[in-house]
DNA sequence: GTCCATGCAAACTGTTTGCACGCGC
DNA sequence: GCGCGTGCAAACAGTTTGCATGGAC
């Protein structure tokens, strides 16, 4: 579900939260993003729009959009935070060993899982973390050490 | 599979690595225990059999022990990283946001997810982690804070 | 005897927090 | 104008590392 910026404010009004420059800004990195930005990457593109803006403001509008749900954390490899926002549908995370790039994939057996779950020792389930890791097709013809570019 | 102690120093050698004392009680904490230890826990019991242990050799030896594959390693909730001995078969976790417990559960569902995404995009899986987070039955009637509580 | 493993303390990294100022509402 | 949100720097927590000594093999 695509969520019109106009509603944007009163998402933030109903969390008694307020809209500022800067989460709207960090907003709109994530949303521009092919997802999977941890927290130094956001920083560092919302920097383009806003040099001023500080990497606590990262963390704590992170934590906003988070709370509101606009935004959704992963835990990839072993590493720190990653952040995407949360226009689409949930979906899951493959990462490559061996170049890191992430593919991201969606199954219905998941919701068989959380039934079966759910049924069995009558939780309520709120939140689902699936991660695969592996390697890429590529990466398993030439097993190089792989490269994980980003720009500066 | 259970493994007899006698294959340990072998499973060490195997790996270029030496059986020292502290690695061997370690593993004996991890298999001893309930599972899902942090490293201050495992450090924390460690210390009953021996005083001396320092922190840093438990973060060594469980980074060797996973190496291994004696050791599996798990990034429960949000928090720092949990430890469990991989005696047995692979098996996922449920936290409690209430209480904090952690349920274990296995199913079959999850070769099938493997299956798919390794059929969709030719990925070698080699490490799953699926972790689901909710209520317990206990905490969704009673929404109280819960407690986290563990000894010293 | 060789060399890996340990203990200690200091360094590092990702994240959080206290405080004075600034801006959304 | 009130009060939450921000920027800065300092504090923190978990984890890693350099170095001299000790123990596995």
């Amino acid at each position: 579900m695509v969520r019109p910026n106009t509603n944007l404010k009163e998402t933030f009004h109903a969390a008694g939260r307020r809209l500022t420059s800067q989460r709207r800004l960090i907003l709109r990195v994530l949303e521009e993003s092919d997802g999977h930005l941890d927290v130094e990457t956001v920083h560092r593109r919302a920097k383009r729009q806003n040099a001023e803006i500080s990497l606590a403001t990262v963390y704590r509008a992170l934590a906003v959009l988070k709370e509101i749900g606009l935004v959704r954390e992963h835990r990839l490899g072993e590493e720190h935070a990653h952040y995407e926002a949360a226009n689409d549908h949930p979906h899951y995370h493959f990462t490559c060993l061996g170049c890191g790039q992430v593919i991201e994939f969606d199954t219905p057996l998941i919701d068989r899982v959380i039934q079966s779950v759910h049924e069995r020792h009558r939780a309520q389930i709120l939140d689902v973390h699936l991660h695969l890791s592996g390697y890429c097709e590529q990466c398993q013809r030439s097993n190089n050490g792989g490269s994980y570019n980003d720009e500066t």
